[in-house]
DNA sequence: ATATTTACATACCAAACAGTATAATCAACC
DNA sequence: GGTTGATTATACTGTTTGGTATGTAAATAT
């Protein structure tokens, strides 16, 4: 790993755990055992590596998971379980990294970030549009092939999606997330709307 | 008002849109005309102020959001309607306050106790358990009075509670939530659940 | 009338801060 | 083996910070 990505990571675990104006340059020294002159040598300031942060790690790394391949006979059941693996999968790769709470830690980034990176706000509402249009899709591909009732197509995408972003946050301060509790609201969910045959 | 009031509201305003650090006791002094001695007559420290802050305006103010009267003969319907109006006054007396984007900076806030008041979580979880629970008991009753059919309590108690938490979030950083599109989408719910007569 | 408390204002300080200037080290190449 | 450019270390600076010490005018109590 290099010098920068070296920085990047610690700067990344620091900001998860404390505001911007908290970590300090002395704490990136001491985390990444470098000193201020090869710091300052590949960041021009410490907003500049706030940018990296943000870049790598909430812009990037979200990406693929916006374009998850989006299958055109891929039922709304199937699709449901494909996006709770997705967060599964994501929020793994976090953990991987941090230690614990990363929701907690992430919702304070997200928002440190829209105050501070420029444009943050504009990409973010970029990405839940997609996402919510995503859903729409599914969804009228459901009532189409009568997989489920007819029902406002928006209204439920908008639904599905907020489901986990409310249940994340609310739990964030707590005990928590759980993929199997996700799971079993969205078969709720689910079970209202199919048609059994 | 007293000194004391002042403080705290100027505060609060400051506090919301710049993290705890960024607040300096200048900033306060310039917001209340006050100077250095009057804060730190009535305040300890900076913590106690945004302590104060906290108390007044994320914890009082909630409660009696909180303990809003539960009416025994509450339909489900009924219910969803008061609890939407209940999130539009809650919010309109935040507005007479503060200015624009509140849930951005509510929320923001509200992370930032997570980490400086002691007992925050603990406290905003208690809440969120609180509320689910109405929201439980709400839906238990309806299902026994044959307003709506049989489902999983739990699940959609979460689900109703979710659904507002996460569509603000979700749009705290573009437009903003939607009042009218927050209630119709709760009637989009309820629809799929309600027996018609 | 005097003493004491309340409610501020002013001046100051040590520590921490982001950022800079410069020196040292290292690797690659001629 | 000396030169060059990239990288990292060290020492320093001006500014901002939270907090304190002290002063003081008015209100209240005795």
């Amino acid at each position: 790993m290099t010098t920068r990505e070296q920085i990047t990571e610690e700067a990344f675990k620091l900001f998860l755990n404390n505001n911007f104006e908290k970590v300090s340059i002395s704490a990136i020294e001491n985390a990444t055992g470098k000193t201020r002159g090869a710091i300052f040598y590949f960041f021009k300031n410490k907003e500049e590596i706030f940018i990296e942060v943000i870049n790598t790690y909430m812009i990037e790394i979200q990406d693929p998971f916006q374009k998850f391949t989006f299958d055109k006979n891929m039922s709304l059941n199937q699709f449901i379980n494909r996006y709770v693996n997705g967060i599964n999968t994501t929020m793994s790769k976090m953990l991987s990294l941090s230690v614990v709470n990363i929701y907690k830690q992430y919702f304070s980034l997200y928002l440190q970030a829209s105050r501070i990176y420029p444009n943050f706000s504009a990409i973010m509402t970029q990405n839940s549009i997609k996402e919510t249009d995503l859903w729409e899709k599914v969804i009228k591909r459901a009532i189409e092939t009568k997989e489920i009732k007819k029902v406002n197509t928006r209204h439920y995408a908008t639904l599905f999606r907020s489901c986990f972003l409310g249940l994340a946050f609310d739990r964030c301060l707590s005990y928590g997330i759980n993929t199997e509790e996700l799971s079993a609201i969205y078969q709720t969910i689910y079970s209202q709307l199919v048609i059994k045959s």
